[in-house]
DNA sequence: TACAAAAATGGACGATCGTCCATTTCTGCC
DNA sequence: GGCAGAAATGGACGATCGTCCATTTTTGTA
């Protein structure tokens, strides 16, 4: 029957991506077998080729959830950010940082995912959006303040902070992958903040944005 | 016969962990196998036992042997650096960014490596050694610089700055996985050097470490 | 040259992989 | 209640996995 039960269909969709990102998170890409996703969902095995026509496409829409999942996460920190750019510089950054946004379970799925691109080509499109969205957002923000600086190029000095703000985030989720008991959050925010305070001292100090004077 | 052609014996053990790394570095640790690893070294399969009772132990040569690999690069830079703990750091962070030590092949190990370690446990203490000598080197150094400066913390302050160092030259290995074509080391070296001659414009511009005033 | 020991070979083994499909169960409408 | 048709099941399939070992080849010495 057309449209019978559409919500059971997608939650047995759902459950299965769930199970997916569980087994990565947990015992990782290399041993999560179809076996493996399909005890975790408690269901058969063919409600993979089912939903899915295949293992490939199962982990293509676990990496593309796992990355929409974080994009909300982003855009959320936003929305409730006071809108003068430096502030909005300082929510990505807590964002990243945060008990909700920086997990075992996401930075292990976000490199598992970012090192399987090679073996699961299929995999490529979600496995760098993390730094392109934050990496757009810090950049708007950092033009924005590079104008108001009267920078003679604030297109390319945005660009170059960016990127090293971007870097420096990413290294900090690998040494809370590697380090995850010894990882202190606040100590992570004020090395950035002190980065960023001595690039531009006007907007931040070691506590985060500040109005300008 | 004891001691018998050694030499025939250890080029086969090597030329595994070449395979290996190779293999690692081409088509990921996922697809990996031992099928794929003794074709490439052009040896037989009971190779892999005869010298490393088991595929977990090569994989685990493999990346202790890449490891090492990169130390020996750092400590030939630092023997070449002058020996202000500025152009120590200096030297530090254009090794890491160097053509040699900064290749396509070595960044996908590394990452291959670190993202494994949940599945193969015994290549835990060969995963973040890279980090790990790397902190040390620059924290003796800006340890050095902060005695100089004063500093009535020289220790948390080097710590902290070494953190932020470290993560951002982390970050940029990142960067180079996931574009290597469009990555520019002269620019990701000039962008940390921004960042540190932010920091201590005494000891660093834009172009490096310079002699204090 | 003959011999003993190490090195190297490559096939066999059971386990597990991902895919596929014949079958059963479930669901909403006639 | 009967009937499509979708949803879900779970076993079968060939392929490949890593391990292991009986056998052959190589090597250095006696």
């Amino acid at each position: 029957m057309l449209g019978a039960n559409p919500p059971a269909r997608q939650d047995n969709r759902q459950t299965l991506i769930d199970a997916t990102l569980a087994s990565v998170a947990e015992i990782g890409l290399i041993r999560t077998s179809v076996s493996e996703i399909i005890t975790r969902a408690g269901l058969s095995r063919g409600m993979i080729h089912l939903h899915f026509q295949g293992k490939d496409n199962l982990l293509a829409a676990a990496a593309k959830h796992s990355s929409e999942r974080y994009y909300k996460r982003l855009d959320q920190y936003l929305r409730d950010a006071k809108p003068d750019p430096q502030y909005r510089i300082e929510a990505l950054i807590q964002c990243d940082l945060s008990e909700d946004g920086l997990t075992e379970d996401i930075v292990r799925i976000t490199h598992e995912f970012q090192a399987a691109t090679r073996a699961f080509p299929i995999l490529a499109p979600y496995s760098d959006t993390r730094d392109a969205r934050l990496r757009r957002y810090f950049e708007e923000a950092f033009t924005q303040i590079m104008i108001q600086t009267g920078e003679t190029d604030p297109s390319q000095v945005s660009r170059d902070i960016t990127t090293g703000l971007v870097a420096t985030m990413e290294g900090f989720w690998v040494d809370f992958l590697l380090h995850p008991q010894d990882f202190d959050r606040a100590r992570a925010a004020r090395i950035v903040f002190r980065m960023l305070s001595g690039l531009l001292p006007d907007y931040f100090d070691l506590n985060g944005a500040k109005a300008p004077n």
